[in-house]
DNA sequence: CAATTGCAGATTGTTGACAATCTGACGTCG
DNA sequence: CGACGTCAGATTGTCAACAATCTGCAATTG
């Protein structure tokens, strides 16, 4: 007998989930006000818990601290989109390499991921955008979880939180999006985990983000890339061989 | 007339760092615990504000919280401190690139950059491992602030946090370090950035943290690499020429 | 009338008291 | 003798009141 250890969320967290998703509802705008008293009113709490809950936000960049005049929820630009990927890009290909190097397509674990994946089947998740974002990079987290890379699945897990949300405030429209292929790309990926074959996993990984950030792009209006995502940002700079 | 704004640190940011402190003085060690009420009663303040500043503490990963039960000083291993340098290889490849590709050299920032790499000229620095540490920290710092990618700065400014907490709390020695050879190929670096040879700074960079890595393993008794850093973790996936 | 100064209101920062939770020790019972 | 229940002490979580700070406006001044 091996139970979980039980951690439910603290009020502090609920307080940031729930502000979290009143920006997805459109209840709060960036820009807008967070006032402790208000929203410890409106949640029925007292400040404290509610403070808590804003700190929390403003470190993953949803809320601006203002010493002394408050927090308020932030304005992203499609420039912060962008380099949210560039960071999942370089982390990611670092996670997806250490999982592999750890044989990680052999790991129990590797089956929590599948099942992720075939949540991507669900059509009643495929109706809504956001849920096929959300499914989509919980997918993604459980390969990343693979390569006991703590602190690095801590700052993707802190970027998957953001991305829906400045979809949302940003006001991309994510609707024609291709679904089967997202879905093959993503079994691509998958397959190349098992053959552990490095260069096809790097070659996935790249061609995901590429296309996930095109397909913002299309639904942007104001988006330009600038070729940024062309730049040879990641490098092959550790390719001494091991010496074992 | 023109005056930098007034913004001093908050009163959880001064807490958060007088424990840090009081780690690097050996005061505090691992799996020491952080009570709220003893450490405000010791600094003459309230609960509130430790509160806070254990939570800055926590986020770095220097305290860890456990729910009801308090917060504890963190217990890193020498395998935290190889995570916090692949996480620093990778991020900070991605930044000097992007410095770069922004002609990084010939803005006015790059001087700040070189004065703080005077700095490590300065023998009372040089004569003191810790400061040399953040010195040396500092420096790769502003050229990462070169980048404009605020996201990555911020994370590898957390790991520049850490690491001489974490060379304290494991008793890595770092004495018979090699300064000369440290400057040199900082400068070999910046000769690099101005010249926006890529691969010459990717070798520089990939050199630094492999010295410095091997540095630190020499300093630590139990330290075994594994080869980790000879895996080819960041890899050549963005190659494709810019369109422009 | 433009610029400055001095409030008043709003909001955050801090505090001390109270409630909830956890830990470890003790005693009880099978 | 070991498992379970109980309880006191310690500590965190929460709360409401108070202090400090900031903003904007109105009065004042030259």
């Amino acid at each position: 007998m091996s139970l979980a250890p039980v951690t439910g969320p603290s009020t502090a967290e609920v307080v940031a989930q729930r502000i979290r998703d009143a920006i997805l509802d459109g209840n709060l705008r960036p820009g807008d006000r967070l006032i402790e008293a208000d929203i410890a009113a409106e949640l029925g709490i007292s400040r404290g818990p509610v403070r808590e809950g804003i700190r929390l936000l403003a470190a993953e960049g949803l809320a601006i601290l203002r010493r002394n005049r408050g927090a308020i929820v932030a304005s992203p630009t499609f420039e912060d989109v962008l380099e949210v990927y560039i960071l999942r890009k370089g982390l990611g290909s670092l996670a997806l390499q250490h999982a592999m190097s750890l044989d990680a397509a052999s790991a129990p674990e590797f089956d929590d991921a599948l099942v992720l994946l075939s949540r991507l089947h669900d059509p009643q998740v495929q109706a809504d955008p956001l849920l096929m974002i959300e499914a989509d990079l919980a997918f993604q987290g459980s390969l990343f979880d693979l390569s006991g890379l703590e602190r690095v699945t801590a700052v993707l897990d802190q970027t998957a939180r953001d991305i829906p949300v400045f979809v949302r405030m940003l006001g991309i429209t994510y609707d024609a999006v291709d679904h089967a292929g997202l879905i093959s790309r993503h079994e691509h990926l998958v397959a190349a985990l098992r053959s552990r074959r490095r260069d096809e996993v790097m070659r996935a990984w790249d061609d995901h983000i590429r296309t996930t950030v095109g397909e913002f792009s299309r639904g942007y209006p104001d988006a330009h890339l600038e070729g940024v995502f062309d730049l040879p940002l990641m490098h092959h700079i550790f390719d001494h061989p091991s010496h074992h």
